[in-house]
DNA sequence: CTGAAAGCGCTTACAG
DNA sequence: CTGAAAGCGCTTACAG
């Protein structure tokens, strides 16, 4: 006996909060308490709620909720790769430390480029974000107006910013560049190479420190260095230890930017009779989990990105939530970790 | 001469569609059609909403728009793993294959866990998204319950559902398990072992295809298998080519559930002195990047994950649009690589 | 502790 | 092609 649908009827036709309060013989809006404050609401209807909500099977509408209260509970992620693991130890950090919260994280991959960061965040601003993570420092004219003009609490990771307004979560690259090129010059080597792909920010510091580790030993010599935009891969590496070789023989150790390239530079000295590092000392950067294991094991900078992650959205709770942080850069550290190859 | 704000008000503050309008001298759902579709309004109207957005920095929000229009242009999917080259090549796909769309994609991490799979699409449920892809033939009841009631277009990917009701893209992977299997005893091995981990379901078939093809061969004996729930690294596959070299020691090939394990099994034999492939052939799965790179070459099957993210992406748009697909199951198949470890 | 009313910012259906 | 009205499903103030 039920009525007739209006036909015009725009509902969605699913289950809704008005629906609950009238189960259980409520207002709405004590429905509402009931599910989202349950310490404001006596028991009886608390219960009495929670069955109606059970019993009809009610999913809260989220843009509804978005919409009256004037808070996503959206958390926009940007990162410039999800192929490269230290990206995805990022996210699971970030992913543990808002577990318990009932966050929706918005992972985008921005793929290295300004353009896709652009509409990525053009995007996810339409959504109204309570808070943002980003990857790296620098950003195109675009994406900081958008950022500014929004006033969302915005964490940066993976470097240290130099800007005390700016938040940031991570450790310096270029530091790490230096750290590892100066442990080369301990081990005596002179003519140490560096192969830098992608040239993302994090790259061009690394390469920063590695020169100026050589210039303070005054053995830089722009020959020894290789800089291409591709994306950093084993096969890459490959081709580019062949590459240095040509161009400075007398090369005794390549500062790979990445631990894919020095993979791929070692697998190729391998085929091609080169030692590692008998012959030709190789590091890499990251510690990627091949890299304990290879033969020669790597030589590389371990890096805590899944700490940065889970730290940075600590912080970006913590600003959400109106505090004031204590610390605005978070300095990680990094690890050099001695190994076969170099 | 602005008048004072109402101190109540619980306007965001943000420049709405109703300012836009009022800039532009035109109704606010004028406003509105200028720009969701622009091809229903005069140019003169168009240009001066147009300009109004730009002048203003408007920013549509989505919660609004999910709620008066019922389309949440939300996607959701669900992977199993983010540090698994084989779900960021699926979602890449996905990515590449959404692009000219206005959605929003949610990316979850379900970590192999039922109960993360749950909590995960309770909430994007909250979204009422448009359409959802998983991974994955099987889930819990309450996941299946989730989705039924949903009415909500879903496709699966990674594998070939059985039920044709079940929207899937993929391949089998029991006939990959099988092929691979094959493939060892066509190079005359007898004694050959399999090592699976993580234990979810896509292994789980592998290794149903390994124990078909050697039952076939009426080479089939249990104390050749390693079954293990940790999640496959590396560092696991050296850990396991010895225990399985100690269950069977006349062992003369292992047919690793994966590339990583694969990888690891590798290293280890070099470190042990073991010859591969002269004393122990061992071969991966997925064909991961290192793999055509290492020393030896990995033998390994193909996987086409980019494709399976980009077909299912594409079938579930079409799905979302209404039309009715003329193939509910799509099968992209597997390519066995043969390389120098097996 | 509980509720009637108003409003969040947009789009839908309808009419002109 | 354009617009006044109503409504999407929820929460916020306010009052009792």
């Amino acid at each position: 006996m039920s009525r007739i649908q209006p036909a015009k009827s725009r509902a969605s036709g699913k289950v809704t909060l008005a629906a609950v309060a009238e189960r259980a013989g409520v207002a709405t809006m004590t429905a509402s308490r009931a599910i989202t404050q349950p310490d404001m609401v006596s028991e009886t209807l608390r219960t009495r709620v929670q069955q109606a909500v059970a019993e009809l099977g009610y999913v809260p509408n989220r843009a509804a909720r978005a919409l009256a209260s004037a808070q996503s509970k959206v958390i926009a992620v940007l990162v410039p790769s999800l192929s490269n693991a230290v990206f995805t130890a990022v996210l699971a950090g970030i992913q543990d430390a808002l577990d318990a919260d009932d966050y929706q994280i918005l992972i985008g991959n921005t793929r290295y480029s300004d353009a896709e960061e652009e509409k990525l965040l053009g995007i996810y601003m339409q959504s109204n974000p309570d808070g943002i993570l980003l990857s790296g420092l620098t950003h195109s004219a675009r994406v900081q107006q958008m950022l500014t003009s929004s006033q969302v609490p915005i964490v940066s990771m993976m470097d240290m910013a130099t800007n005390p307004e700016q938040l940031s979560v991570g450790f310096s690259q270029f530091q790490a560049g230096q750290a590892m090129t100066q442990y080369l010059i301990g081990k005596g080597h002179r003519r140490i190479g560096f192969i830098g792909a992608q040239l993302d920010e994090r790259t061009l510091k690394r390469a920063e420190g590695y020169r100026a580790a050589m210039q303070q030993a005054g053995l830089a010599d722009p020959a020894l260095e290789i800089m291409v935009e591709d994306p950093s891969t084993i096969a890459l590496g490959a081709e580019l230890v062949g590459r240095m070789l040509e161009q400075a023989p007398d090369c005794q150790a390549i500062f790979c930017c990445n631990d894919d390239l020095a993979h791929g530079a070692i697998f190729q000295c391998q085929r091609s009779g080169i030692a590692v590092p008998g012959r030709l000392a190789i590091c890499g950067f990251n510690d990627l989990p091949a890299s304990a294991w290879m033969n020669p094991s790597v030589t590389t900078v371990g890096t805590p990105r899944y700490q940065i992650g889970f730290e940075a959205a600590t912080l970006l709770r913590a600003l959400i939530k109106g505090e004031q942080p204590e610390v605005t850069q978070i300095d990680l550290g990094f690890t050099l970790m001695e190994r076969e190859s170099a």
